[in-house]
DNA sequence: GTGAAAGCGCTAACAT
DNA sequence: ATGTTAGCGCTTTCAC
């Protein structure tokens, strides 16, 4: 493995000098007991590298006692397939990528893990990447995929992120879960984020509350900008003019930035009297920022999430909220992924998904 | 496990010539942007492969007219490193994996960022990967690291499931973080679990508790198993005969699991005055539950969480918990993981790195 | 049924 | 400063 340093270059460090291999060409050193490759197999065996990879690859035509011979051997010898080989001989890695602003959030550990389980299903291993909804960070995983040592990716980042990602990107095998802009011609999968927050509103509305505040993420999030105007329609609507004073666009989903929100929310001489914030731990916070300030939910203040995750039936009170179908979030991505890489030619479609009001004891 | 090459595939890579067009603006793209190699860029730029090679990585004896040529055929062309083949040669991937048992779990997430942070640092990825505690996901992961794929790991997964992963896997670039067996001779970071374990049992003795109860996840865990025996002395010493019926060992760390054994924690005769849980998710889980049952936190029971992630400050009431130093436990890990790689024959040490108990309103 | 050999795209000697 | 060329370890025709 990659043990024997490459830094220090060809042939000087490990002064195991294994064969001759008087030829140029300078390899990367490794010393022959971790090493063994496909051919040390097939002299081991007595048989050809061909043979070798035909029992490997669990071919039909190979005579019994010839792959129990090269079995033997591979077992003897400890080998393992360099992947890295054989990735660049059949041009696949089997490896998908999924990008995600925020590992720490909930909300995605869900839907991660339904793109996990149908890539697993289907041969591929999916790996997270942290973006931080960086652009940077967002451009260098992105360069995995463009280098070609994924196969695919899914994408959770902020529209602008993807936007930045360039035109020459929409060739790349990858789809938009959660958020995504149609327009930008990539697949997608998530709700009606519009809807949804009106369905949020109104059930404020429908529980006498008129002055309602918004909570929201940063507006680099399309699907932020889709729900404050959500929830600007639903007001209007009901023929109530929203107070811009009312709404507040947080750079972070942290519970602590939702806490800090309601404080300042309250902290004016027409606050409002109910919240809807834009992700659970963003209400979470809220709950916990109400309490700090002397106020009682949901009597004083109604709070309403957006998500459900687990932890929202946990506090107290218990968190009513838009549920996300979180699992077929992740599965649908996956598959539409899939099905692009098992087909570059095929118009994956967008999909979305429905969503649903959970109403619990916090409005 | 190796997996016969998908049908899917190579035939259709070659007819991407006539790909997207989905775009406006349709000037019919003069190459096809997936095919071509560093022998094309050569071509065009009218140098050798070796000379593209070599303003590729950077090197110094070219000259400035030839590079700008190189350059320009290279942005004509849109040409990408196939890194599959440039791993193959240099025989280094820099990808670090990590191995988490659970990613939605957000004691996790501080100890990923960590992680991330120096690996990049360092030009390294890291990418992550869900095992769910399964033992055949873990080996599946591991055999990435085996097969090269990966120049290292770090893994947070249960001991026991470390150890299954056989003797041979002890030469592997891998250290283990949080979980951790020194006798494995595997490089690790971690804290003093018995110690810390002792530490919450003695601050709820001081309190004034008696009938403490913990709550535990799975005996896979090393970390369980040694928080036992630190609440066992702990109680022990304190001349306390500790009572089989207040221990309770969950396989979940979910709210709901801990919800649901405190509850039944509490539905017997002599039951516990007080509860540590091994983890701030199941202590809030609790605080549910107990609340679901009648009881109030912390006058009628007291509860002490371990972790100290972002949101046991934020409940009601905030949270008395054991903190990890999760941030550092990630970063230091990443370096000990580095160094190993740098220098394959240096013992890594293992280190410890301190706990601390943060008195909040649940104890 | 098995082997020989041609690359996959790249890097690094070794020439020039 | 630049070109030639030998592989890295594997899969896959194409012969036999």
């Amino acid at each position: 493995m990659s043990r024997s340093s490459s830094k220090a270059g060809p042939a000087g460090s490990s002064s195991v000098l294994s064969q001759p291999s008087a030829q140029a060409g300078g390899r990367p050193s490794r010393d022959a007991a971790e090493g063994i490759s496909i051919a040390g197999v097939a002299e081991q065996a007595g048989v050809s590298v061909a043979t070798v990879s035909r029992v490997l690859n669990g071919h039909e035509n190979v005579r019994p006692a010839t792959r129990d011979k090269v079995l033997a051997a591979i077992d003897a010898s400890g080998y393992r397939v360099n992947e890295l080989a054989r990735n660049l001989r059949t041009a696949e890695s089997r490896l998908l990528l999924t990008m995600v602003p925020d590992v720490g959030n909930p909300f995605y550990a869900e839907i991660v893990r339904g793109i996990d389980s149908v890539a697993r299903q289907h041969g591929y291993f999916m790996l997270l990447c942290d973006t931080g909804a960086d652009p940077g960070r967002e451009r260098s995983y992105f360069d995995l995929l463009r280098r070609r040592r994924a196969d695919g990716a899914i994408c959770l980042d902020p529209d602008t992120i993807q936007q930045a990602l360039g035109e020459a990107s929409g060739a790349l095998p990858w789809v938009a879960c959660c958020e995504f802009d149609p327009a930008m011609g990539v697949p997608y999968v998530g709700i009606d984020n519009y809807r949804a927050a009106g369905d949020a509103v109104r059930h404020l509305l429908a529980r006498g509350h008129r002055r309602i505040g918004l909570i929201n993420s940063d507006v680099g999030y399309l699907y932020a900008r889709q729900r404050q105007q959500g929830y600007l329609d639903a007001l209007n609507e009901a023929g109530i003019e929203p107070d811009p004073r009312w709404r507040m666009n947080l750079n972070s989903l942290d519970y602590e930035a939702g806490a800090s929100a309601a404080a300042t929310l309250m902290n004016q001489s027409h606050a409002p009297d109910a919240i809807f914030a834009v992700s659970d731990t963003l209400a979470i916070g809220v709950i916990h920022g109400l309490r700090s300030v002397g106020k009682r939910v949901p009597d004083d203040v109604a709070v309403v999430g957006f998500d459900d995750i687990s932890l929202a039936a946990q506090i107290d009170p218990p968190l009513t909220t838009i549920a996300q179908p979180m699992r077929e979030l992740g599965e649908t991505a996956a598959r539409l992924l899939l099905q692009r890489l098992a087909n570059p030619l095929t118009n994956v479609p967008g999909v979305l998904l429905p969503h649903r009001l959970v109403i619990r004891g916090s409005a």
